[in-house]
DNA sequence: CATTACATGTAAAAGGTTACATGATTCG
DNA sequence: CGAATCATGTAACCTTTTACATGTAATG
């Protein structure tokens, strides 16, 4: 599901200017879906042309004018068809838990920063989406409140692992230790084969 | 991170082709980095330009000719210098989540597919990192077992959540029931406004 | 008066995925 | 003997990110 479907899904939802939607992203998907506007604008043209939404100019009383879409019965066809045929993918890049992989290269200080600062965000976006999944009564789509209390459950199962487990971290493994001591550097290391289970 | 500097950080624990890099890709990473042949190859061309490897042929005795790839003392440097520059992004996309936002658009057979697919999965990951876990000695990088462990118990609670509250997905709201009705479809809806707490 | 929020776009660049092209060897 | 594994690469394509360009209005 790109940018493209997935303002064709909010849109099926609500009406909405471009601007909006990327609000609303923020506000729902922050914790598995992200979009700038340099995607969310093309995207909504595309929409528009293959007819799958359409535009009103509405004069911003105040605010500058926005451009609203609503969309089109075949928006909303094309949108379920497509939640039916897609193959839903779970991508998740983490430069964080790469880094971390080669915690023995990293100085403490560095180390206790960066861990820090992944807490610190794991921390804050599990007490929005606790507020978001507060605000969601009884009678709100049931994907939303699955949606955002499984978000809750990770974030706050991710951050209490770090802050357990963080400490294992910083005991250096003696592999790499005599580096420290003036070693010629390569003499030591010894190959690990962690090639894993698998192939 | 980008492809070329996780290859850069694998070459800085062992000597390797570009087809061994992926299968450790696979093995180490599998749940939170992913890199295929068309960005691994142009990677290494790139780092060997640049110095920060080494290529020697290696006959392949049986097997075919490889190119085996050695980092450089630039290499090695370069690779800690960038652990301390860049800014750890951690960036998760999910269709499946999204999917799941939507649910009431899906027939029930359709979601049980999907969840059931994702359940597999994740539990898949969970056995297959844990087995990588296991594999790791005490005298392993602090950094592969924290990684290692971050993944299982991500993983154990992903599924869990799923498992304890997919029935959730199942009581459909009540806003969009009556379109089994017959009704007019469109006069029931109600627009709700989740757009949630921050902006 | 300055900054933030509202509002819409475009263009270039970066990056990754997919498909293609090729070939040896091993395993069942 | 056919399939899977080992092995290297290229090129087109698709998407997203980033930077740029512009302007109003509310807020502090």
């Amino acid at each position: 599901m790109d940018v493209k479907t997935l303002c064709l899904g909010l849109l099926s939802l609500e009406d909405a200017c471009g601007y909006e939607l990327k609000k609303r992203c923020e506000a729902r998907f922050q914790h598995f879906f992200s979009a700038g506007y340099g995607s969310i604008y093309p995207a909504l043209a595309e929409l528009a042309e293959a007819g799958l939404v359409e535009d009103r100019a509405a004069a911003g009383d105040g605010r500058a004018d926005r451009k609203v879409y609503r969309i089109t019965a075949a928006g909303r066809e094309h949108f379920r068809r497509s939640l039916h045929t897609m193959t839903p993918q779970h991508k998740l890049r983490s430069e964080f838990l790469a880094m971390l992989y080669f915690a023995d290269l990293l100085d403490t200080e560095r180390l206790n920063t960066v861990v820090d600062e992944r807490l610190q965000e794991l921390r804050r976006t599990e007490s929005h989406i606790a507020g978001v999944e507060r605000e969601l009564g009884r009678d709100a789509p049931a994907g939303a409140r699955f949606v955002a209390g499984f978000g809750v459950a990770l974030a706050r199962v991710a951050a209490d692992y770090i802050e357990e487990h963080r400490h294992l971290l910083l005991e250096r493994s003696p592999a790499r230790q005599p580096e420290k001591a003036a070693a010629p550097a390569r003499a030591a290391r010894r190959p690990l084969d962690l090639t894993g289970s698998l192939p």
